[in-house]
DNA sequence: TCTAACTTTCAAAAATTATTGAAAGTTTAA
DNA sequence: TTAAACTTTCAATAATTTTTGAAAGTTAGA
């Protein structure tokens, strides 16, 4: 396989995973882009690569920005903005727990919380739907928390709980 | 909040946070209305309980039969299916961590993997290129690892785990 | 076998989401 | 200021995904 060959290809792979994580297609494959590439590049230059329109690239540029795994970079000189992704996968992964726990796991406990609270009656209906949204609410805790320690952790911690996971 | 509100809101928060994760709505809407069923279901009963067409019914449950999360229930004298959902939540996840490890991380894997091997030139751009793609493996590999702990571990290891992520 | 009960399929329609490109907006430097 | 360089917006369009419902398929028992 020849390097155009394998870019492509990875680019490729990472937009497809990021549409499996609701983050879409043009946004992982920029993500992809900038990864892959040293300097950090002007949104035309992510247009002619991607072969997408300006208002396209924009739009997902500020979307990744918003992710926090995009920063914007001037160049001296330059009126331009140029745009890098992290090269530190450890710090990409943390970041990305902290927004999905955002996005998604907050706006869960909270409605697992308030369904808990409905006090009527005692029918088993009742009963059982209490039960499920407490176990979901209680598992979902646990999960939270352990996200909340690995993103606060360092990268020491992290290889630390894989070993203990292991042994 | 009286029951038939908690349960429709429950009902929508599971369909959202599906899909945020590349589940559809309709299928995690009859999953959370599985989940809170103490008795098994018929399509019928799913589809007059969500308003969805009898298609769309049989296609989300054959869907969730699928990622293994839902099981058919014959009853005894009856001619029907009905379908269930397993109440236990770390099971769930265990099984919902499964499929999904089959079906994005191992892909990217292999991708990943492919393009290690390119073996061209020595131009700084492929050096990068291939740094960069090996740290991605590498920590994926690692997040394999410890799916794949979780998902043949036993109650006991994960909240251990958890412990000794904690402290 | 035949029929009624039930499940599956699938083409068409609807809904949602992504993309385009041109116009409007903003900023900088002369 | 003005004009050029650049960024953002957004209505229109395209692409994709979901949903429908009716027809086709299957199965069990009379």
């Amino acid at each position: 396989m020849h390097y155009e060959e394998a870019k492509s290809k990875f680019i490729q792979a990472w937009g497809t995973l990021g549409s499996a994580w609701g983050i879409n297609k043009a946004m992982g494959q920029i993500h992809a882009l900038l990864l892959i590439s040293e300097e950090a590049l002007s949104t035309e230059e992510i247009m002619e690569e991607l072969q997408i329109s300006r208002g396209n690239a924009n739009m997902n540029i500020r979307g990744l920005i918003d992710w926090g795994i995009v920063n914007k970079v001037y160049k001296p000189g330059e009126r331009k903005e140029y745009f890098t992704a992290g090269k530190d996968i450890l710090e990409l992964a943390r970041q990305v727990s902290r927004e999905r726990r955002r996005r998604e796991i907050e706006p869960v406990m909270k409605v697992l919380d308030e369904v808990q609270s409905i006090s009527e009656g005692e029918k088993n209906e009742i009963k059982h739907f209490k039960a499920v949204t407490k176990d979901l609410g209680d598992f979902t805790k646990q999960v939270d928390g352990a996200m909340d320690k690995f993103i606060r952790s360092d990268k020491n911690w992290f290889f630390q709980v894989l070993m203990k996971m292991m042994r």
